[in-house]
DNA sequence: AAAAAATTCTAATCTGGATTAAAATAATTC
DNA sequence: GAATTATTTTAATCCAGATTAGAATTTTTT
């Protein structure tokens, strides 16, 4: 009866248990977290999970693809709002952590790739070295407006990205923290790849 | 026999387990890697490990103290021979990263802290925090020094340790990669912090 | 409000991999 | 080179936690 799909019950239920497994994985760590700890969260039963996944390693699988779809759309409003390189960059970093620590739940942190079953394990990866090379592009499109200095693309992206990707680490929810990572990460990240910063 | 406690047969064996240990969890996850998968690149059996180790669990502990104290002795080094903070930094950075893409083998990513049990758990947070701060207190002498910008020193802290934490994830033991990421990371990582940079 | 479908629960089973016990081998000591 | 100690193996056991089957309940449809 839904207009959409994404508001089916069916759909809304089990994006909230990706964002329950979210929060366990990044808190817990994976084989920490058992299915009960994940269905605590959502007062339900273990058993009650498997109506919504075949299995764990599919609720990692499903987790890791909503952390890359999250990411991949920041990237896109990025790309679509910035000017420069480097405003590109700056946006990207403001989006990828506004969705870490936002509202729309914690996003798992992929430490678990390898354990996924072959063909899962092969679209994660996938989904992964697509986004690199989208933030690389972004990059080198930077150095060629000239926002960003030369560098090695290769070894900046994976600097940023692992910093980004690393916040559910020490991030635990706590509101004031969210806001200043939000203010701070886009400085602190991209200030260092400014060509000829302000002398102020 | 051995002079140094360090050099006895069991001391040796034993890191060598640890290394292989942090090789496994760091590339197939910590679920994912049995302690069959360990005594496999030791060409033991999995039953031989307890000879050097409790349990699983125990294991990874000493996994992490590892990568704590290798950590704590680039940044000691870091803090012996530079002059500016700033400078502080860009060593510490350097002899860290040196230590997780070198030789004396990977050091495991701490990905799995919450399933320690509390004693291991609280030693490691323990070591974890102690680090963060002294890295804090380099970023406020380089500030107070005038080598490093006026900034939030915790959340530059937690971007630029994100970033190193990371680099296990991606790097997989290639050296020329390794030489990469030892030249450009120090540099990545903190030029960013010059309050006044170099025109050229 | 009965029937059908969707969702959740109870109560088992099932299992991979951790763990243990005891025997076998290798290294060291005397 | 016999005795002692250190290391590794073989061959079970053991168990937490994943998974399943079927019943119970709740929601939706007609």
């Amino acid at each position: 009866m839904a207009r959409n799909p994404d508001e089916t019950r069916f759909q809304l239920q089990r994006d909230r248990m990706l964002r329950a497994a979210a929060y366990c994985f990044n808190q817990k760590g994976y084989s920490g977290t058992s299915l009960k700890d994940v269905a605590d969260r959502l007062s339900l039963t273990d058993a009650a999970l498997y109506y919504y996944v075949r299995n764990k390693e599919e609720l990692v699988y499903l987790c890791y693809v909503r952390a890359a779809d999250a990411g991949r759309d920041a990237m896109q409003c990025a790309i679509d709002e910035g000017q420069s390189g480097l405003e590109q960059v700056q946006l990207y970093i403001r989006y990828h952590v506004e969705s870490i620590v936002g509202e729309n739940g914690p996003l798992a942190i992929m430490s678990e790739i390898p354990s996924l079953k072959p063909a899962h394990r092969d679209a994660v990866l996938e989904l992964s070295r697509t986004h690199s090379a989208r933030f690389e592009a972004i990059l080198e499109r930077g150095i060629a407006d000239g926002s960003i200095a030369s560098c090695d693309v290769r070894m900046t992206g994976n600097a940023i990205m692992g910093s980004i990707n690393w916040i559910p680490k020490w991030f635990h929810g706590d509101q004031q923290v969210a806001q200043k990572i939000l203010d701070q990460f886009p400085i602190i990240l991209s200030c260092g790849l400014k060509p000829v910063p302000q002398v102020s």
